[in-house]
DNA sequence: AGAGGTTACGGGCAGCGTAAGGATC
DNA sequence: GATCCTTACGCTGCCCGTAACCTCT
């Protein structure tokens, strides 16, 4: 019996399947079977049923299931209590919405390379709602969106919020917002549903919304004067500081952007759960440098 | 990190060092040292302090060593209630004295060899004393002896007693115990120690006692009318039968011999554990079918 | 035909034992 | 020198991936 074994057998159980635990654990297929099935012979039961769409545990594979977590879990705890975090190796897939990676997201791959130098990291850029899929699939072990994702195998902590502000170009003059685009955060974002039923209220229907994906061409179309667009301070400051835009009080101010580091508490990942606690540190030390 | 790396550990850390772990997983010894190195490598800190004499722990040791303790145990769990007994191989170490190997040792190993085919029994008859040192030194796994040994550590499980007959040669008429020799277990048992007491002051000090490490020795010697002497019913049976030795009543009767099956408790054998249960199960009936 | 798991087979590497090499008393 | 543990090195066997195969819908 090895961990490898027990691992395996975990995923295969918690996916149901050998193919999608396969995908999981980075191995071929062929190498799940030889795995499973070299734990069945050694203990000369049955643990999985193999059915034509997937498998199911036996009885005695429902037992295995609950001692197999138990070894997982205490392993994880000698990685985590035992071992030295500088020797920790492996890969670490971060999502992150834009917001966070133009903030202090530099700074906690920083902080967080310092802490794992040997851990490799997958980092991507997507605005929360498909960082939300890809956390539940399991393709990222740490996200940082706009949370929190409430799904119950879900951890999450809140990071500092971003409180918004209106931006348009440098001396242009009154905005009217019947005449002159808002232009937010990307479709099928939080912010740019509220800011589209609060407009609507307040402005009427003639208001016109442009969505991007990208916050700095957003910036730089405020800048143009084509449009203009509520934003964390923090991120206009440098246009701001080049005198390119300057804020204005169309009369209302968004509800302030709400971040969470989220990641999956079962499986038990030492890197996410140290990674939510660095990111925690790092944003709140961010969050302070920016109130003066 | 694998099992056999933390099951070394554990070891090492318990017999206090790397020789003696060796010897006990029957490993070379630079096989001992390469498993815990490289276990050091992964966590990267180091779990032994090597001193001239032997090794002790250092601070991340001792952590690890609760851990380590508690995996094994989460594996024997699971050879325990997950896998299929007759699946379960390897080498089994029994230890027995003569009166138990003479009754129901017989019953028992058939009944053990039947749950588990594919375990290897390694038998030793010897005196109790020295089981019970084997059993400490780790020797033996299980013993079947005059207990309890009462070392914390060992589990002791009561067998039936064995009711102990005076028996001469027949037809030898009146005995007079300060003639007639008296035969019985081997110097420096319990019972011989006892029957030495009981007898001198008893008879006075003209008693001359024999003893022999052999049950089957003492038994013709007494039917060949050399000696008489305090046995097991149940053993005499077949010289009773056979009418070459009969029963007397010199006026009292040795307190019964009390057995017991021991293990040690730490660390787990599933083996020892159930061994000793079928003991348990396999004497009692033997004692039944002695009562008629 | 496609999705699922199994069997067959060649190759790489982890881990073993033997043997030699420190270190410390 | 005796007692430990470590290092060096050749070898074996395990386990992986590729590829072909089987089964059920």
């Amino acid at each position: 019996m090895t961990f490898d074994q027990l691992k395996t057998f975990y995923w295969v159980a918690r996916l149901g399947g050998f193919r999608k635990a396969s995908d999981h654990l980075g191995l071929s297929q062929p190498a799940v079977s030889t795995r499973i099935g070299t734990l069945e012979a050694e203990l000369g039961v049955a643990i999985l049923e193999r059915t034509t769409k997937g498998v199911t545990l036996t009885k005695q594979g429902a037992l295995l299931l609950g001692y197999a977590e138990q070894m997982l879990f205490v392993q994880e705890e000698i990685v985590k209590r035992v071992a030295n975090p500088s020797e920790i190796e492996g890969l670490f897939r971060i999502g992150s919405s834009e917001t966070i990676a133009q903030a202090w997201l530099p700074d906690f791959l920083k902080a967080f390379g310092k802490e794992y130098p040997r851990v490799s990291i997958d980092l991507t850029v997507d605005i929360s709602g498909n960082l939300r899929n890809s956390l539940l699939q399991q393709d990222i072990d740490l996200a940082f969106l706009m949370g929190p994702v409430s799904e119950f195998t879900v951890e999450n902590i809140a990071l500092p919020k971003f409180h918004l502000h209106w931006y348009k170009a440098k001396g242009s003059g009154t905005v009217d917002l019947n005449t002159k685009p808002v232009i937010s955060y990307a479709a099928k974002t939080r912010p740019h549903r509220e800011l589209m039923a609060e407009l609507s209220r307040r402005v009427g229907p003639n208001v016109r919304v442009y969505s991007s994906a990208s916050l700095s061409a957003s910036l730089q179309m405020i800048a143009a004067g084509i449009a203009v667009g509520p934003y964390p301070q923090a991120l206009a400051s440098g246009l701001l500081a080049l005198g390119q835009i300057e804020e204005f009080d169309p009369g209302f101010q968004p509800t302030a952007l709400e971040f969470t580091a989220s990641y999956l508490g079962e499986p038990r990942s030492v890197l996410a759960e140290r990674g939510g606690e660095i990111a925690k540190e790092i944003a709140a030390a961010w969050d302070r440098t920016q109130d003066l």
